[in-house]
DNA sequence: TATGAATGAGCTTTCATTCAT
DNA sequence: CATGAATGAAAGCTCATTCAT
């Protein structure tokens, strides 16, 4: 009854409803469409999740935790503030980069789901304005960056610029770099935020 | 036959899709729901817009259109392009905190319908890019604003900040005012931007 | 109130009824299709017939009976029953060949309408079949047919077959001409009933 | 996805629709009438077929086609091309008179169905068409039936008289056995067509 | 564990008819 | 007589979820 959060398949309906809902789109997802691509029956999804929105979330959590994992990780091996601004925005691009079925997924196809999928997704992301708004305060203790701006609002600046960013380059079918993009942003961003 | 685009009742169809969306969500944004709420008969509807995805395009182009006019409007009269930008993000704010139910729908329910709506849209809120995008490129010239950023990237900073601030501030009930935003946002971008 | 049965809108409401079915088909002739072919409003057809049905039995009526009152006038001026029968063919064919757009409504549009309709045109069709089974009655009293063969069976046979042939005509878009078929119907009609 | 095409289900839908057209009229049986009197859900229809037409289309497809079949195959037990004619006029009858509703769906209700239902259904009947041609030109080979008539005339005789007898015979409520009309129907035929 | 056939609630759109002008 | 804007009932189809095997 309790579904299993593990094992082979429940990794394997998980990557299938990303390949799917990326091909076909959020509302031509079907339950029965990520079970064949996941060569499981139907039924066989809901041994593993508690419905099609339980896929969605854990979709999300999956793929969001083990990013937001990356950059506390990667942040820790940097000191000064600004390098860590500057790895939070390079691994945000390089994680989407280096997967555009995921890309597509997370930043357009999961933002029309249903109002319960929404609000979880949003629990999620709350962790990743955290580890900003983390980096943001530690920046100003140390005097890396100014005290005169509200870290709320510049964790919108960042997150906005950030998220702004990957969904134009989708729309524009992923054809160029992210990476080409860190440097110029960061540099609005440094200049904002600098003393 | 062909659907009339003016006329009392298409405005108060319009009113009342934002009306009901706002309050019942998208996906409980029934026809006769809209109908109900604009005190005309389901079929009624269908003899000013073509189709329910036409009420929702069009919903969002009237309120973005007269949006758009509006902040053409003002920057025009405006002569610094840094008062400009204050101007716009002025505005911005301004007119979803004015209207909630608009910033509900517009912000968050719109962002969830079909991908022809999406796609519509889309087009319209180019027009709003243009905009910023002008004002930027201008900025340039007369020498207000650095010309070591790209605007494109300038616009996704600016773009994005706004959205993200006026995502969260719905998120968050609306419970506090837009406008105290308008002066820390403002303080950032220009500190990015300027020389 | 009452529905008008002569006056010029009311021919060019039948006329406009025709042309709109046999362009359109039985069920794309809305009302407010064949209101914009006579160029009358919709609510005028409403003064001249009591309902949609009212139209189309209407139409049937005008032109069938004015198709059996030429047959009964023919038939009158012809002594012969051999040659009654050659005249109810070919006038038959004669009448749908002459307008195509008639035979396409009554032979093939009409005969797909809601079952009050087809009852009404029943009852006209009734009084084709009577001046058949008169026509063969007549034969068999003047001796010209033969006695062994049931008036009723006979008459399925040349209503059935001219029926058939229409039909067929039709649907091979009326590329040939009906009239080349009289003689050779009519030989197999006069020796299955002649004596 | 794809329509099963067979299975008890299958066939329980089949039946049921001819019941409910039979019993309520083309216009009156809704999809939901028809699961209902098949005992099954309304969805489990759209797992044997593809939409409503295709329930339709199939019926006369399953139908017509099991009658062509026993017609062929019982004319080919018949030498005499007169003794052919006979046995189709009887099997025809015997078809329709062994099953009213299946009469009543075929000879009236199927008839006022959508242009693509109708379309399909002239596919098949065609069929029916070619048995009838193969069996006068035989017939006309073996000098059973003379050279001077037109086979797709005598067959527009053939059929149109059968089908007309059937549909008399149904608006008059079937209250008369239709056997009893095959030796007359036959008498005109041969007379007709014979040397 | 795994299957997949069966379920059934829910919604957009059309169009004949009316009636205030 | 004539208009045409407004009405509102009615139905085919999808798809998340279940459960007997």
């Amino acid at each position: 009854m309790a579904a299993k959060r593990t094992g082979e398949k429940y990794e394997a309906i998980i990557d299938a409803a990303v390949r799917v809902i990326a091909q076909f789109g959020y509302h031509q997802a079907q339950v029965s469409k990520i079970a064949r691509e996941a060569k499981v029956a139907d039924g066989t999804i809901y041994l593993y999740f508690k419905n099609k929105d339980d896929v969605l979330i854990s979709l999300f959590n999956e793929k969001m935790g083990a990013f937001i994992s990356d950059v506390e990780r990667a942040l820790s091996a940097v000191p000064s503030p600004e390098d860590q601004l500057k790895e939070l925005v390079r691994l945000h691009f390089e994680y989407l980069e280096g997967d555009h079925e995921l890309a597509i997924v997370t930043q357009i196809e999961l933002r029309q789901s249903n109002p319960e999928v929404r609000r979880q997704i949003g629990l999620i992301v709350k962790k990743y304005y955290d580890v900003i708004d983390q980096l943001l305060r530690s920046g100003i203790e140390k005097g890396s960056f100014a005290e005169d701006f509200d870290v709320r609002t510049a964790r919108y600046m960042i997150f906005g610029t950030i998220d702004e960013t990957v969904t134009s380059w989708i729309m524009n079918d992923c054809k160029y770099s992210l990476m080409g993009q860190v440097e110029p942003i960061l540099r609005l961003f440094l200049k904002g935020i600098s003393r």
